[in-house]
DNA sequence: TATATTTGCAACCGATTAGTTTCTTAATTA
DNA sequence: TAATTAAGAAACTAATCGGTTGCAAATATA
């Protein structure tokens, strides 16, 4: 089963699940009503979660509360960083050729 | 069939093709021999890729250039935007605690 | 004009996915 | 202690995915 980050937030349930757990800890009941789906379903989506590391459990009794493990969410950004730096040096040569027609008008 | 750039990023072999043409535009052909599937299925990746609006074409004669449009991939970083402010006010609020004891100190 | 090259599309196949229902285990509460 | 509640695991299903082979269309070249 390939299990990366990017597989997990490909399910835009899963992308929603991962934006209620940002906010506070919630169980999967809780998370559960705000969906259309079964709660084994949010349950099959936090396994996943869990396995790739994007969430973490904490035990509370009978309760298990998941929260977001945000460090996780860097690998996203760290791989765009390489996109992110086209874009800014397209910007950039935006910005110097709009410079130069500026100098051209004085 | 969902189609959405999250789904787009979701499979390695596409992350690879995005990588190899934001460097320089290439042909299917051109980017099939980086891997070890047929052209076909590269075909199909760039299809894909090319629905949800991640690359554009250029026809050359018999030849289609295939290039990232990076102003899509900004909206894996806008979408990334509301996580980057939660481990942004964590780090401000470490920086704080370690100021704080910088000042005990004295 | 005949042949070769570049490409996309359709049909098919096995594996995976996202969901369901049913069941078990463990903790709480009446 | 018995009943209830919270949660995960297993088995199943329909749909989708990533890949293949085979084909047709369009362009380039001999």
């Amino acid at each position: 089963m390939r299990r990366d980050i990017f597989q997990a937030i490909a399910d835009p349930t899963r992308r929603a699940i991962i934006a209620l757990i940002a906010l506070q800890p919630m169980t999967p009941n809780a998370i559960a009503e705000n969906f259309h789906t079964t709660r084994q379903a949010v349950s099959k989506h936090l396994r996943m979660l869990t396995e790739c590391d994007l969430v973490k459990q904490e035990y509370q009794g009978r309760e298990i509360y998941y929260s977001l493990e945000i460090e996780k969410m860097k690998e996203i950004d760290q791989w765009l960083d390489q996109y992110r730096k086209i874009w800014e040096s397209r910007f950039n040569q935006l910005d110097q050729v709009l410079s130069t027609l500026k100098k051209q008008k004085k």
